[in-house]
DNA sequence: ACCGCTACTTTACACTGTGTCAATTGACGC
DNA sequence: GCGTCAATTGACACAGTGTAAAGTAGCGGT
């Protein structure tokens, strides 16, 4: 895969991720991209067909670096539904600090681009069928409370992990990415996890 | 004030938030709502300057036509701080489900516009406010959970709340509003309200 | 030496939506 | 009839995306 794509194509991808990491991403033009790389507009077309193609790559690209597979081991391995919900969210945490910036631009592209939508609703999708596992996981544990389905808890899971919600936290709210992490565990701890008879 | 606004401006504002609760916020362009209205695109912008202007005019329109101080009145009236965090709520969903085209709208051109930044500034202030008092009311009454300050709590139960939550688990996963609040006040009572020592 | 290929450049233009400007019309009160 | 207020019409500037066409520079093969 990497020995098909040519070095022009990689150092746009980089570049772009690391513009839209650095500025507010809607202000990221073509023109931009293409002057920071050091060639012309149009030879970003002659790369990726679009805006909207380019920000899809992107995210990929960044995947790819970052070892977002590799990362997911560790809440593979884990064992008990409750370490499961504590990795997922270290990991969910870690993950969106380096994606931000490229998952928001994709994010404002998808209202005008069918293709962008679509590979935001595939990101999406695969966070949601971490948080069902995370989930399914508890319940064979017998550990999900009983107030909610598996369905709900998913939902409700899958929405607290939202990246809105880091970003209101850490940016707006100052939090860190670590107290974001903690607390957001004792959150879901708290809200899913059966409660000790008692 | 509603004496010096002419019938044109008023059907103008109506016609704004019925096409933006109608459609994705996005695609209601000047010219939509011009002809919505049976007025020239000009017309528009002699009586609002700008798309902006005119968003932001048309969230006060809606806070008025709504009637939100009326139904701020039940939050204020409540007596401790379980009832506070209760019924601030049960306002909120209601209202957001009443003022999401338009907010949507807002939060769009809020990148690119100065005023409509403010504007949403101005408003998730005032949300902000309501969730500070409500947890200072908490503490008031020695019932916030010791692990968060109260500056923490009011971060987290503003994010809990915050529109993009509200989107994703009634308009992705299909939660009515009731559930919505019911549901919401079950994590937001999990979270902040201390357990009775046993 | 020439061919063709690839990668890129330059220039120009179409399109969309916002916002501005100027000249014009039509109704209403006085 | 006069002013004026509300609205109309048509034209245009501007930004940013995307397209199209012609040109260039380097490189490998024959």
């Amino acid at each position: 895969m990497s020995s098909s794509e040519s070095e022009t194509r990689t150092r746009i991808l980089a570049t772009t991720v690391q513009l839209m990491e650095e500025r507010p991403s809607q202000t990221v033009r073509m023109q931009d991209i293409a002057a920071a790389v050091g060639i012309s507009r149009q030879a970003v077309y002659l790369h990726f067909g679009s805006r909207a193609a380019l920000l899809i790559a992107a995210t990929r690209y960044v995947d790819e670096v970052r070892d977002l597979d590799g990362r997911l081991r560790k809440w593979n391995a884990a064992e008990t539904g409750i370490e499961r919900l504590d990795e997922y969210i270290v990991f969910w945490g870690d993950h969106i600090s380096e994606v931000y910036g490229i998952a928001m631009a994709l994010l404002a592209v998808r209202d005008t681009d069918k293709a962008a939508a679509a590979a935001w609703q595939d990101r999406m999708d695969a966070v949601r069928d971490g948080c069902r596992i995370t989930i399914e996981t508890l319940v064979r544990d017998g550990m999900l409370d009983p107030m909610w389905t598996c369905e709900q808890a998913t939902d409700l899971f899958w929405t607290m992990l939202a990246i809105r919600n880091w970003e209101q936290l850490t940016i707006e709210c100052g939090w860190s990415t670590e107290q974001y992490v903690s607390w957001m565990q004792t959150i879901a701890r708290r809200t899913f996890v059966q409660k000790k008879e008692d």
